[in-house]
DNA sequence: GTTCCGCATACTGTATACGGTACGAGCCTG
DNA sequence: CAGGCTCGTACCGTATACAGTATGCGGAAC
């Protein structure tokens, strides 16, 4: 019986996919509009199915619709601590189960992502260790099989990937990343759920100082010439 | 600053809340299909408006498109246990922060649907049971302040909403849900995170208990006259 | 009686057209 | 020169039309 995809292989997924997909790459520019218009005549379509894929997008939190067209979100520091607090729910208890599931296929595919994002690391390309570490994610999760609970983490993970790019930048964070990514790859090799679970939070822990940090400096940098609203919490220990 | 919700009073919003709505309390036809041009014709506007609405539905895992219409999406007993899984891990720490957060209203609205619980609960009023028991929810749900979390339990809860009808025609059920109720209002009216917490935890082992065994119950009775084969499919990926 | 083919039907997906609304630019006025 | 009004434009939301495809039924062939 030829399994049925009614819904896979039409123009609004599709140029969702797509639009997905750059996003997550941070291949959109920032500050620029998403014009339903624009995004059919980029694509050969008509506006209805780059409006469906928007509409989508905007729904799942990749984007929000003004009167002029999608934009990216702004994270708010309030925004990012309320996806992390999540984050830190659901991804220690994902790791777990990976590493208790994990099939020979997904730790090939986590093995050539650590290798590439080792290679990434060494020759300083920040687009490259972003793949690698979008790929390792992709294998790991892929081995969750609980899909609601992969495909949740999934969207809060994108949701915060327009500050990815900049925690980045900082080698610090890098080191720490690497560190992150290299005690998980071994906690999965070991299908040892426990410390998978140990390395994950400490993981989330250390990506949400980051991720405020540079969240936070580019808000001040944003409202830096006028007032500047001297920020109670100072969160950058590290 | 005026926030901008420039999609808030469209047709597609309305009929999708409305849509959503009358999921959430069962009055859809378990078994019917949904289909645009009659949602459409129901609604009195064009099949756009409705389609968007069903897509999105589609897309929260409301609902399954099939090539002929969208249907209600049968639960098989992996997935039941896949959404207790997230949600035992997002509900009690949810409970807890609603427990430190609870405002004056919200604690109002809390009373006011437990009272009803147990009016509900006293006159073996199932369906008035079921209203209350989503007002609770929502009660506490929008004590929560973190409302990407919120939104994500309100979701998974409804997902299993489905079967709800079932679980509470049994007595002993009501009972446990009467009691669940009783213990999470009363670590709310007392501000004590650790017991909401800790209630919240216990209500959610007891209701996937009752959810499994009421669909497997329904499960048997389907394949029990006609031949075994079919595996219940579920939601598609999204 | 069973199987297979073809047609009618019903639903989805896509295109196009039209009306409404919000934002911005230019004009008019103070 | 500053501020408000008006008009143009851009974009959104909705309606309608058309095309593609799956399903189910009836009839023909074996």
């Amino acid at each position: 019986m030829p399994r049925r995809l009614p819904r896979n292989d039409n123009l609004s997924e599709r140029i969702y996919l797509d639009l997905r997909t750059r996003l997550q790459r941070c291949e959109i520019d920032q500050d620029g509009r998403l014009v339903d218009v624009e995004i059919a005549a980029e694509y050969g379509t008509s506006r209805m199915p780059a409006r469906e894929a928007l509409l989508r997008l905007a729904n799942e939190g990749y984007l929000v619709g003004t009167t002029r067209g999608f934009v990216t979100p702004r994270l708010s520091l309030e925004d990012i601590r309320d996806i992390f607090e999540v984050r830190k729910l659901l991804e220690p208890r994902a790791a777990a189960n990976a590493a208790r599931d994990l099939s020979r296929a997904d730790q090939d595919r986590l093995t050539a992502a650590i290798v590439e994002a080792r290679a990434a690391a060494a020759s300083d390309d920040i687009e490259r260790l972003i793949l690698s570490n979008i790929a390792f994610r992709a294998a790991w999760l892929g081995a969750v099989r609980n899909e609601r609970l992969a495909t949740t983490i999934a969207r809060f993970v994108d949701h915060v990937q327009t500050v990815r790019l900049g925690t980045l930048i900082d080698p610090k964070t890098r080191a720490v990343v690497a560190a992150g990514l290299e005690g998980l790859y071994r906690a999965f090799l070991d299908r040892d759920a426990k410390a998978a679970a140990a390395h994950m939070f400490d993981f989330m822990e250390a990506a949400e100082q980051a991720f405020f940090s540079v969240r936070k400096a580019e808000l001040e940098r944003e409202s830096g010439p006028a007032h500047v609203g001297r920020a109670a919490t100072s969160a950058q220990g590290g």
